[in-house]
DNA sequence: ATTCAAAAGTGCAATCACTACACTTTCGCA
DNA sequence: TGCGAAAGTGTAGTGATTGCACTTTTGAAT
């Protein structure tokens, strides 16, 4: 990779390490575009540039996580359902920030930013046509089956249910059930 | 009703006029909030008082769609399952326009424009609760059920998981095939 | 090494939805 | 009859996002 490449990618960092700091410090409404631009030493125009919207500053990984997706499906250990494989790896990815603090402290900033969370959301509907893909290839369907649409669609979607529920943990087990029942129905083995 | 009143509605339905004549025209991105308010004879601050966003303007009713929602689930024939009647709700709300060119055109503007999509979307989204206690109430459970309100949830979704199907209705019909066989499996009767 | 075009970055002005504010007009009603 | 709330106005702003014309950097081909 040569000069240009990691300078390009040197300013995207400093941008989004800018934005980030500066959002967990004051919220996200509280700090403009400019702020963060004179941060990151460049000009608004810049920074438009390398993101495409405000919102898009804070979630700067989205290949990586559709390809987890994928994987936890096609790669689920052996006798494990397609929606309980998705159920395990929904859980996995909203509670397992261990002890990390940051982590922790970012999930809470998207949580409590209308703004965000709506971003987020459409961020992994955005994945919905692999995932879907992935799934009605495990089952031997053709890759527009709709009932893979349908199921991938939904777990997808459980991010949102599940959010403001006194319990997350239980809802998403409810969820699933609903759907790793009908999944089987549709489907027997 | 007092005169005060009836120009206050009058205003309100004068800016829906002016601004569905307008976007269906030009189409809703070319046509300004100065325009509609020009065109309604009132000015921009006044438009924002009576809506409150440009996307309210297109949708000015709200509360009988979600009484049309719970009454689907409370009055559905006898013997029909809560999925089975969401579904039938579904269908006839979103393909009996009829013959009606008007309804027609009005349900092109929104599904051809981003905005407007998501903004209905949302709309929809908001009745979820009233839906899920409904749903609850059916089958005597409390009124927090998680299965209600995923179900609920799901039911709601559907048009956006649909909407981009080149046969949207055998997708509905599959996708609830798998809300009804999970729903079934999850509360025998 | 020189040159050249694409890529990266800049600065400015503009757009557009939406808000705050301070103001006037109009009714409803006591 | 008169007063206060409600409806409406106009202006000036904010804040994200875009378009444009411009300069600087740099990879690569000659």
């Amino acid at each position: 990779m040569g000069r240009r490449e990691r300078k390009k990618a040197a300013t995207r960092q400093a941008l989004a390490d800018a934005a980030l700091k500066l959002f967990l410090e004051r919220g996200y409404e509280q700090v403009g575009v400019k702020e963060i631009a004179d941060a990151a030493d460049v000009s608004v125009t810049t920074l438009f540039k390398h993101f495409g919207s405000k919102e898009a500053l804070v979630f700067d990984q989205d290949a990586d996580k559709e390809a987890a997706l994928v994987a936890a499906v096609r790669d689920r250990p052996a006798g494990r359902s397609v929606p309980d494989a998705l159920r395990d790896h929904i859980l996995v990815s909203r509670f397992a920030y261990g002890a990390n603090p940051e982590l922790r402290r970012f999930l809470d900033l998207v949580e409590s930013t209308p703004a965000l969370r709506e971003y987020s959301d459409r961020m992994w509907i955005r994945h919905r046509d692999a995932l879907a893909h992935a799934i009605a290839a495990e089952i031997g369907a053709p890759a527009d089956d709709a009932s893979s649409a349908a199921l991938a669609f939904f777990a997808l979607q459980a991010r949102a249910l599940t959010r403001d529920h006194p319990d997350p943990r239980h809802m998403i087990n409810e969820t699933f059930n609903l759907l790793a029942a009908g999944w089987a129905a549709v489907h027997p083995e």
